[in-house]
DNA sequence: CGGTAATGTAAGCGATCGCTGACATTTGGA
DNA sequence: TCCAAATGTCAGCGATCGCTTACATTACCG
């Protein structure tokens, strides 16, 4: 599943928790964090930490793929392809 | 490309952002965090907020994927297909 | 119905976040 | 080589983290 808030993590973490008929207090041992934190996070707490979060995720078994693909992304970054060369003609051109 | 730690994330947004020719500062100001941030992130700090992770790595066109596939991961949980149906049945051996 | 487990909520505490601002170091082009 | 931009480091500050403990609220099965 694609996940660009907190809260969808938090409902992957969640779903598969349930899946694996773990509690909220089993997972929260085997991951090394307390159960208010499990909560908050299925909760889409915003600023859980980073390393947290990932930790659970592998005691989850759940992959974590960072693709860097721009294909329909609503905040699509600049091409990026050659504007250095662009750059780089107008620098000679101008000074 | 699989993201298990803090610093693989922090590597993937160090190479998009250079990939984009953007420098720190500004990459900054789009995400709407201090430049410092930007460089303890890509230094792959554990213990970042999770809400602005997630910033960056939408304003650098990174898409997350959160798989629940548990083929080779190192820590696979248990099963759980149908322990629920065991523990029903020895509930009902035992009192 | 009971009664127990699971889940959610609240308050208080030390530790650490991310920010600002200035300075050091590295990198890259003229 | 020399300069400027980019990157990294440091210190101090308010805000918030995650933890613990205790109590409330749902689920759920006999």
């Amino acid at each position: 599943m694609l996940t660009r808030t907190a809260a969808d993590l938090g409902a992957v973490i969640r779903d598969r928790r349930k899946r694996l008929k773990l509690d909220q207090s089993t997972l929260a041992k085997q991951v090394g964090v307390s159960r208010q934190w499990i909560i908050e996070v299925e909760h889409g707490h915003q600023r859980a930490e980073l390393g947290l979060i990932l930790r659970v995720l592998d005691a989850l078994g759940i992959k974590l793929d960072a693709d860097s693909n721009l294909s329909s992304g609503h905040a699509a970054p600049k091409s990026a392809v050659d504007l250095d060369a662009i750059v780089a003609k107008a620098k000679k051109g101008k000074p």
